[in-house]
DNA sequence: CCCTGATTCGC
DNA sequence: GCGAATCAGG
């Protein structure tokens, strides 16, 4: 495949949304994140600051190891506009996070709108008609979570979410998923049911 | 081991 | 220009 126009407009736009390489090759397909890689730097947008958010960087100065014929053309010191605000009103009755319903896949649909208040809230078609161990061994499991951050997710990572999203004490499972899946064992267990398993509803 | 970006260099 | 191989690191 080739960087058509199209393809380098969605690098651009990953890359400057702070995707991973690997992430953008994916989407991109055909290409590595070798590649991706290489055409950032050709085009020259290798910094990435701006709108997203920093990656662990430091600035060393291109550190060379072995003798480099070339030298530094410009010692550019250049301030970094830090913008990280996290504004968040809580919220007095949150939901309680509780996927379960895992009907995408393309985009992960962690980000999940926090219902401000209210007594309705919308049917949680979790947590009640679970197979009794399947629970017992997720809560066993939630206490050997690895306790990821949204960032530290990664495709092989279980992103369970555990915990409540409006406040600190909120982070994703984390332990190895199974293969194809996005959960780890126990997470799957709850989340994948067959529609067999959930008979009642007599009302 | 998983992952990240950076760099080199033959093509 | 391209990207695999490699490097350097978390």
């Amino acid at each position: 495949m080739s960087w058509t126009d199209e393809r380098v407009e969605t690098l651009k736009k990953m890359w400057a949304e702070g995707q991973s390489a690997s992430q953008i090759a994916k989407e991109l397909g055909g290409v590595t994140r070798n590649a991706v890689i290489g055409k950032v730097h050709r085009l020259g947008l290798s910094n990435r600051v701006g709108g997203g958010k920093d990656e662990g960087e430091d600035e060393a100065p291109a550190v060379a190891a072995k003798a480099e014929p070339a030298a530094r053309p410009a010692p550019e010191p250049r301030p970094e506009p830090m913008a990280a605000a996290a504004p968040r009103p809580a919220p007095e009755r949150p939901a309680a996070a509780a996927p379960a319903a895992p009907s995408n896949v393309t985009p992960l649909p962690i980000r999940k709108a926090i219902i401000p208040a209210g007594q309705p809230l919308p049917p949680q078609p979790s947590a009640n008609e679970i197979s009794p161990e399947a629970l017992a061994s997720v809560r066993e499991v939630e206490k050997h979570a690895k306790r990821l951050t949204l960032m530290e997710l990664t495709e092989r990572t279980c992103k369970w979410p555990i915990g409540d999203p409006a406040t600190d004490d909120f982070w994703f499972c984390g332990l190895p998923s199974l293969p194809g899946k996005p959960y780890c064992e126990a997470h799957v267990g709850v989340a994948f049911q067959p529609m067999s398993a959930r008979r009642d509803r007599r009302r």
